[in-house]
DNA sequence: GTCTATACTGAGATAGAC
DNA sequence: GTCTATCTCAGTATAGAC
């Protein structure tokens, strides 16, 4: 697999040539529809330099999917820092920068998913094969909860659940066709809202059979178990 | 795009040894594997032949989808009608009867799956081509749920809402290796037994701000909008 | 190590003979 | 209705220029 650490052995500017057009393609026409032929085409130089770099169209879409994280965690870092946010206000960076990210890249996303009920797949954003992007992703949305008093299992479990919640998201995301794709948007912040107030509901003890049944639930799915390295916060930046 | 209604003009049994072909090896080692020439071969016809009576691979897909559909439909309703079943045990019978009609077909519903993200794709579950398929897979929710005195907002939203629940359980099936998938069955079963006692909470008076609030967000997210044909309630069986 | 040119393979899909 | 031959094109392999 094709991974950033190599890419430095690489001098020319060749590669993000070729990773250009080939972003540039797919934004345009979908996965499917761009050829390497037009990748390399569009990029200036023959078909084997494009495979040279990237050893398959997947590898292409690997490294946006991580070059995706790795944005989505500076902003959202970047966010926090720059005020103090309450929660809801942090959740809500945390959506919306993601779906600034993602915005124009709906066809790139699309080829994502595309490989979601494919467990043992590379790309499968469930699959242990992308275990760390899922992590730096988790992360975010720990970091966002990190000021709040939760009992142990719910600061655990939340920020998965924050996790899965934002796919589906990024799934209604991809089906949006309003506008500049404002539903979704209206409905992250709908949301987010009643994740907030619920969260605040979820303390009163009158609702413990509810909120243990729900937890219960969750932790059978698997949702809240997620193996984590404890000491992983957020991913740092290498010093270059 | 292929339908069933065709298949009266093809007089032989070319058609269902191709599918049986087809669907074996796609079970065997998913679709992508599964090339038309090896199903030819073990249908015993040439490539043609194949491709005479489906015109594509994914017309194999939509096959086996409508196929999975009609079954589950008959199975639901030869369990409601055969014992008087309070809605829990309704609930199960829908949920669990789907599981084991899917049972040993992960990899041809990972195929399935493959289409998710794509809005336009003729066999994205969640796309307008699909609708039919969804309707009546919707219906048999909306039949569980059809002895209970509900608001019209719950009785028009809540089968939507199960169905779009009971699509995660099976891209959470696609994952499950436990032995014949029994945590999946599990879940389910914990899902629903919630489900059932939230729908009994959601009628106190105390709960309303959380209820309006959970179900402002499904309508606003239009899943409590899906269109039907109101006359519509379960698919008939044409005499043959 | 970086890149070009070109030919090969395998698979989906089609055309036309029978 | 069925077969054989063929087309197209993604992806691979390789040989070699620099």
């Amino acid at each position: 697999m094709f991974n950033t650490q190599i890419a430095r052995k690489h001098s020319s500017e060749t590669r993000s040539q070729i990773l250009d057009a080939a972003l540039a393609l797919c934004r345009e026409r979908g996965l499917e529809a761009a050829t390497m032929r037009d990748i390399a085409k569009h990029a200036g130089v023959a078909l084997g330099a494009a495979y040279y770099y990237f050893p398959s169209k997947e590898a292409i879409v690997q490294v946006y999917y991580d070059a995706v994280g790795d944005e989505h965690s500076l902003r959202v870092q970047a966010a926090f820092q720059s005020a103090n946010l309450d929660l809801e206000a942090r959740l809500r960076a945390v959506f919306h920068l993601k779906l600034e990210i993602l915005h124009g890249d709906r066809r790139l996303l699309s080829a994502l998913f595309r490989y979601t009920g494919e467990p043992e797949h590379p790309l499968s954003v469930f699959g242990p094969a992308t275990r760390s992007n899922r992590q730096k992703s988790i992360a975010l949305f720990r970091l966002a909860l990190a000021g709040e008093k939760l009992p142990e299992d719910l600061a655990g479990g939340l920020p998965i659940l924050l996790w899965a919640l934002h796919m589906l998201l990024l799934l209604y995301f991809l089906y949006d066709d309003s506008p500049e794709q404002s539903r979704t948007h209206r409905l992250a912040d709908s949301g987010i809202s009643l994740f907030v107030r619920m969260l605040t509901l979820a303390r009163l003890p009158l609702l413990k059979p509810f909120r243990g049944g729900l937890f219960a639930l969750l932790r059978d799915a698997g949702l809240f178990s997620e193996p984590t390295s404890p000491a992983y916060v957020v991913p740092q930046e290498e010093p270059s």
